[in-house]
DNA sequence: AACGTCACG
DNA sequence: ACGTACGTGACGTTG
């Protein structure tokens, strides 16, 4: 029998929009939402694999008011619009269908559910086995013998499928399908606004239809009085008949809409393939390209240049390089523990003059001769890393000049960056489709999207050489558009040699003594073990303090102490609910400091061991320079960034932060480094005035919020507006200040808009600021550092006022960053230029530190200071405060 | 893998 | 009626 597919677009649009695809948002480069697009189209393949259809038809609302509105007008009130993200993906798809030739069905007045239900009769009368595809239950009242209701629901993050036709729908609900509306007319629906009947729930509806068949034969019984009903429920039914009958039409599919399209339209054909692939190409659907082979049938110029074989030219030498060296090493893992990245050279790559070289021989003299050659420029991938993995050769690179990896991240540094990701976005090359045409095959089926190819030893070799490649011709691509955004300066001058900063702390490392780290750790455990028997003892059994869960259970159901906080799961135990229970309940003080001293334990102690290399007994973090969205460098394993200062006891684990023998740290922090780039940018004539005069920013704020005279203001009121000002940064929320200072949001309201009458250009700042980036969708630094904020389109208003407060808060976070950049740069330039042995070994967003020799401490004292408050000229001063000390902990 | 919690600027 | 300060990373638990 021939099977006729009828699809509900907006449903399953809807479905495949809220996550049958997982949480992964994908979009195209330029932002746009992609999602639901791609899940739609996923789950037609899937159907059209499957059946094979002979007939096909997706049927789609059309905005407007359909009947059941003239007859209720409550009809769908409470339904919210469609988010602008899903609505911009709708004509896309509609384009999509029309090039694969499948007929679109529309109908003033009607919903997709009639049409549905229309075609699906009319198909099943005409001999045709009919599979409805919807995300919505209510079309289950269409199911019959040959027509079935095929439900997408996901499952373990995969998308499946579950088939209702009449016998399933019988075993399931002990109904006939088509009392289904029966059930619903009882029922109601909260997402129609269908009333039904009150009190009455799916349980109920269904023992009724059961029992009574339809409501019409229920009313009749109980006009009858043949009915077995009573109490507040018989109430309810009889005193909303009303209701139910016309819930029972609302529900009703209308299956007798008049449509023009014949069954004739609706038979499958033959797509357009060039037209499918110009859509999924600017989509960036390549693997849904792949899969139809949608290259091989249209002829495109780029197809044959991609099919091309690639000519790889093996060699010994290294070629002429004409001054740019396009490279990208061969690596294997190594599992000797003593280097820094386990990682040893087995060839290079080299892109030069249309060829690519591969070297595999006589290497490491040749590559020391190359990568230490100042007058070579270096062009690669992730270039911090390589400058680790040669360093442990003995070779240092030189004249590091684009890394593709910081050119994508300026470009947009919202995104993750693999180089396959950023071929595909800037080169449109998808590599596992160049890698199969040149015969290699992937040995697996790949689960996601971005997957790496897999990677068989023996196509090493082409993999690498294509890499060289693309770093040659994304260097082109993105350089060309770095200028478009006018951000060239800022790549060729601060992120480009940052990448050499980074490298270099990575390698120095930070020393650290490991008895004094175990003897901290020992102390932890100690006291740890002595705190888990009094918390077990005061809560009269043992449980597991570690488990939010079990502690939450202990302490509001067991100790029925007042629930302050909720989370999305249950009970919240955090720090300010603990802190608001505290005279509630001896145990409530144990916990907290359990909860401290495990965090140090387990992260600190713990979690720092296992990286300290055997070699140089050092922390060698990787700091990153391509993730945070504002500019700022991030530290991994361990990450160096967040080691304990602001409580004693966690103070303390910096003690075993120590330089080496002989040599010193020299530290120095920004001081209020954000506020001064606010005071610049906004150019507040106060802020800025009591920034040149050296005067307590936070106490001036004070004595404007609080109106009072700035000598009589008191502590309380400065640290006050010291949460003002931060929140100012943050881009202030009057219920996020509240929360911080413990105060009624009406207060902190009253906080703010007393700050920004005084602070007349902060305010000006942050409406023009917000202006800008909804009409531009960016923010800058004011180095031009670019970051899209897609979220101030966003329909949903938390996601706007994120939006907002992020386009406050970027270009102040991020000119900090990059003044901090800046002074690194230099701080390195003057240290390399005067042959010092001093090195730099940390960085902490406003703080600085290096390891100085003895010798050297004054000159690398005067380094350090010039360097941070001379990295710009802004209208206010800029002040590093710089100390020296045997220890982290003792640098003040 | 997601969540809650907590460490930093 | 909702649920919020900005930017990160790591750990332990739980599904």
């Amino acid at each position: 029998m021939d099977n006729f597919v009828l699809i509900d677009g907006n449903s399953i649009m809807n479905r495949a929009f809220y996550g049958i695809m997982g949480s992964k948002m994908l979009t195209t480069k330029d932002g746009k939402y992609t999602n639901a697009i791609y899940g739609f189209l996923a789950i037609l393949f899937k159907i059209l694999e499957d059946l094979e259809p002979k007939y096909i038809g997706v049927a789609f609302d059309l905005k407007g008011p359909t009947k059941r509105h003239e007859m209720y007008e409550g009809y769908k009130a409470n339904r919210k619009g469609m988010p602008e993200e899903l609505a911009e993906q709708m004509p896309i798809i509609k384009e999509i269908l029309k090039a694969m030739n499948i007929d679109i069905i529309e109908k003033q007045g009607y919903e997709g559910d009639d049409i549905l239900g229309t075609l699906a009769k009319y198909g099943e009368k005409q001999g045709l086995e009919v599979t409805i595809l919807s995300g919505d239950r209510d079309t289950f009242q269409l199911a019959s013998d040959h027509i079935t209701i095929r439900i997408p629901r996901t499952k373990a993050g995969k998308t499946e499928t579950e088939d209702y036709n009449r016998t399933k729908i019988l075993e399931e609900y002990g109904l006939e399908p088509e009392q289904l509306i029966e059930v619903k007319a009882l029922q109601g629906d909260t997402s129609d606004n269908i009333p039904g009947v009150p009190g009455i729930g799916p349980k109920t509806a269904i023992s009724l239809i059961q029992k009574y068949h339809s409501v019409k034969e229920l009313y009749e019984k109980i006009e009858a009085g043949e009915d077995d009903l009573k109490g507040k429920q018989k109430e309810n039914i009889v005193n909303n008949k009303e209701s139910a009958e016309m819930s029972r039409t609302l529900g009703e599919i209308d299956t007798q809409v008049p449509i023009e399209d014949t069954l004739e339209e609706l038979k499958t054909e033959e797509w357009d393939k060039q037209k499918v692939l110009e859509i999924f190409e600017e989509l960036h659907f390549n693997r849904y390209i792949e899969r139809f082979n949608l290259r091989n049938v249209a002829e495109l110029a780029k197809t044959q240049q991609q099919e091309e074989k690639l000519e790889i030219i093996e060699t010994d030498k290294i070629p002429d390089l004409d001054g740019k060296l396009y490279y990208y090493l061969q690596t294997e893992e190594n599992q000797n523990a003593e280097d820094i990245i386990k990682k040893d050279i087995t060839g290079i790559s080299i892109y030069s003059n249309n060829k690519i070289y591969y070297i595999k021989e006589n290497l490491k003299e040749q590559l020391k001769e190359i990568f230490e050659n100042e007058k070579i420029e270096k062009y690669g991938y992730n270039l911090a890393e390589d400058y680790i993995i040669l360093k442990q050769q003995g070779i240092t690179m030189k004249n590091i000049v684009y890394d593709v990896k910081v050119a994508a991240y300026i470009l947009n540094p919202t995104s993750k960056y693999t180089l396959e990701v950023i071929a595909r976005d800037y080169l449109e090359i998808d590599n596992n489709e160049y890698l199969q045409s040149q015969g290699i095959k992937e040995e697996n089926e790949q689960t996601s999207l971005f997957d790496e190819p897999k990677k068989e030893e023996n196509n090493q070799k082409i993999i690498n050489c294509l890499y060289a490649e693309e770093i040659y011709k994304l260097s082109e691509v993105t350089i060309k558009k770095l200028e478009e955004i006018d951000a060239i300066e800022l790549f060729n001058n601060i992120d480009m040699p940052t990448v050499e900063v980074l490298a270099e702390m990575q390698w120095n490392g930070m020393y650290l003594d490991l008895t004094e780290l175990e003897d901290y750790g020992q102390e932890l455990k100690d006291r740890l073990e002595i705190l888990t028997q009094e918390i077990y003892e005061m809560c009269g059994e043992e449980f597991n303090i570690n488990s939010t869960k079990q502690l939450g259970e202990i302490l509001f159901e067991k100790l029925r102490l007042p629930v302050v906080k909720k989370t999305k799961s249950g009970y919240s135990t955090d720090v300010d609910v603990l802190e608001k229970l505290k005279e509630e309940h001896p145990v409530i003080e144990k916990l907290l400091e359990y909860r401290q001293l495990m965090k140090l334990n387990s992260t600190y102690v713990e979690g720092m061991k296992p990286y300290i290399n055997p070699k140089t007994k050092r922390i060698h973090s990787f700091f990153h320079q391509t993730i945070t969205a504002t500019g700022r460098i991030s530290s991994t394993e361990p990450n160096l960034q967040n080691i304990p200062t602001r409580f004693e006891l966690g103070k303390q684990l910096r003690k075993v932060f120590k330089p080496a023998e002989g040599s010193i740290y020299i530290d120095a922090d920004y001081s209020q480094i954000e506020l001064r780039v606010l005071a610049h940018i906004s150019n507040d004539e106060h802020m800025v005035q009591a920034f040149n005069n050296g005067e307590d920013i936070h106490k001036q704020a004070a004595s404007k919020v609080f109106n009072t005279p700035i000598d009589e203001v008191t502590k309380e009121q400065r640290s006050n507006a010291k949460a003002v000002n931060f929140g100012i940064v943050y881009g202030i929320s009057d219920f996020g200040l509240g929360e911080q200072l413990g105060i009624s949001r009406k207060k902190a309201k009253q906080y703010i808009d007393q700050y920004l009458e005084q602070y007349s250009g902060i305010k000006n700042f942050m409406t023009e600021i917000v202006e800008h980036a909804k009409e531009t969708g960016y923010v800058e630094t004011l180095f031009k550092r670019r970051r899209y904020i897609p979220e101030l389109k966003s329909s949903n208003y938390m996601v706007r006022q994120f939006g907002q407060r992020a386009a406050m808060n970027t270009p102040i976070q991020g000119t900090a960053a990059d003044i901090m950049k800046i002074a690194m740069i230099n701080v390195l330039k003057e240290l390399k230029n005067r042959n010092m042995k001093s090195k730099i070994v940390l960085q902490v967003h406003d703080e600085m530190m290096i390891e100085a020799v003895l010798e050297e401490v004054e000159e690398v004292k005067e380094i350090l200071k010039n360097c941070m408050e001379t990295a710009i000229t802004l209208n206010v001063p800029l002040i590093a405060e710089v100390s020296e000390a045997t220890n982290w902990y003792d640098c003040k």
